[in-house]
DNA sequence: GAATATAAGGAGTTGCGACTCCGTTTACAA
DNA sequence: TTGTAAACGGAGTCGCAACTCCTTATATTC
C-alpha cells in the first residue's frame, strides 16, 4: 500500500484532532460534528475511518499511546517514587480536563479493535513497571498488587471528573490515596 | 389526582425493575427492551414515564433512596468507624455487579430532574453525615473533606467496575485506601 | 503542463429508536 | 351485572445519525 496523498494525511491528521476535541467534549456526539470541526465533508471521515467505531478507537489509541510514552519517559528516571507518583497525578490531573482520557482508560480493559487493544495493554504495562520500581525503591508497599493499584488510577481519573473536583480538592484527595499507597502505612 | 388502578400501579412497578436491569447491564439501551422484559407494550412504558429521561431519573433516584436509607440506618450504629467504612465497602461492592449504581453516583452531581436532583442531594447528605461521625470518633483523619472523600467513593466504584475487578482485589484495593484515610497516617 | 490515479464533498439512503394514535380491554363502582 | 373511566397494546410516524454514490477537484508523475 502506497504512501498517502499530502492532502489526505492533512486531513486524516485534522479529523483525529476534531474527534479527540469533539468526543472529548461528549462521547457520543456525532460524526457530522466531528466532519463540521474539521472542515471536511462527512464522506472523507467516512473514508478515513470507516466506521464510526474505527474512529473512536483511533482516538483512544493515540491517547493510550501517548499515555505509555509519558510512563516510558518516566521510567528512565533516577527516582522511582516520584516518578510513579508524578505519573498518577499527571493522568489525573488530564482527566479531570478531558473527559475522554477517564473513558479511555477505563475502556482500555474492554475494546474490540486489535490496535486499540495493543496500546492498552502497552500502556498497562508502562505503568506497571512504574510501580515495580516504585516498590523496589520502597516508595510504595510491596503488598499493593498491579489490579488494584490500576483500578485506583482508573478511579481517581473518574471520581475526580465525575464529582467536578477542584484542583486544589483534587490534589488533597491524591495525598489521602498516596498514605495508603506508601510504604509501612498499613499492616 | 386520584389513586392509580391497581393494574396501573403493578405495571409502573414492573416497568421501574425492568428499566433497573435493563439500564444496569448497558445504559442506552432502549425503551423497547424496558418493555418486552417487563411484558408490557410500549405505550405503556410512555405513558407513566412521558420521556426516556424521566424514567432513567425515576431509576437513579430510587437507588440513590435506597443508599440514602441505608445510610442512615448506619448512622444509628453505636460505632462510627465501622458505619462509615462499612457503608463505604458496601456501596463499592454492589457497584461491582450493579454498573448503574456507579452511573447513578457520578451523575448525582449533575442531573436536570429535581426529584433525582433532590435525592442525590439527601444520599451525599447522609454519607456526609457517616464522614462526620467516623472523623469525630477518631476512626478518620479530621483533614479529608467530604468533596474529597465523595470523589474516592465515585471513583472506586468506578474503578472497580471499569476494570473489573475480582472481589479480594477490591478489598485490597479499598484497604489501600482506608489506610490512607484512618486517622494519623498522613501530615 | 497534460494524464491519471487518488481524494474530496455533499446530497442521498437506510435503519433504528423515541414517541403517538386509536381501537380494545379491564378494574372498579353502583 | 353493567356502565364507564382508566389503562393497555402495538402499529404507526418522525427525526436523527450512520453510512453510500457519484460527480467534481487536485496532488503527483512524466
Amino acid at each position: 500500500m502506497r504512501p498517502l496523498r499530502a492532502d489526505a494525511r492533512d486531513n486524516r491528521e485534522r479529523i483525529l484532532t476534531a474527534a479527540e476535541d469533539v468526543f472529548g467534549r461528549s462521547p457520543n456526539a456525532s460524526t457530522d460534528e466531528v466532519a463540521k470541526l474539521a472542515e471536511v465533508g462527512i464522506a472523507t471521515v467516512f473514508r478515513h475511518f470507516p466506521t464510526k467505531v474505527e474512529l473512536l478507537e483511533a482516538v483512544l489509541t493515540q491517547r493510550l499511546e501517548r499515555l505509555r510514552d509519558r510512563a516510558l519517559e518516566l521510567a528512565d528516571s533516577d527516582d522511582a517514587g516520584p516518578a510513579f507518583f508524578g505519573f498518577f497525578s499527571q493522568v489525573v490531573a488530564e482527566s479531570a480536563s478531558k473527559l475522554a482520557i477517564a473513558e479511555a482508560l477505563s475502556a482500555s480493559g474492554t475494546v474490540a479493535g486489535d490496535e486499540a487493544k495493543a496500546a492498552g495493554q502497552g500502556m498497562r504495562e508502562a505503568f506497571g513497571a512504574l510501580l515495580d520500581r516504585a516498590q523496589q525503591a520502597g516508595a510504595v508497599r510491596r503488598d499493593a498488587a498491579f489490579p488494584e493499584v490500576y483500578a485506583l488510577l482508573v478511579g481517581a481519573s473518574r471520581g475526580a471528573t465525575a464529582t467536578g473536583l477542584e484542583s486544589d480538592a483534587r490534589d488533597r484527595m491524591l495525598a489521602l490515596l498516596y498514605d495508603g499507597l506508601r510504604a509501612g502505612a498499613g499492616s
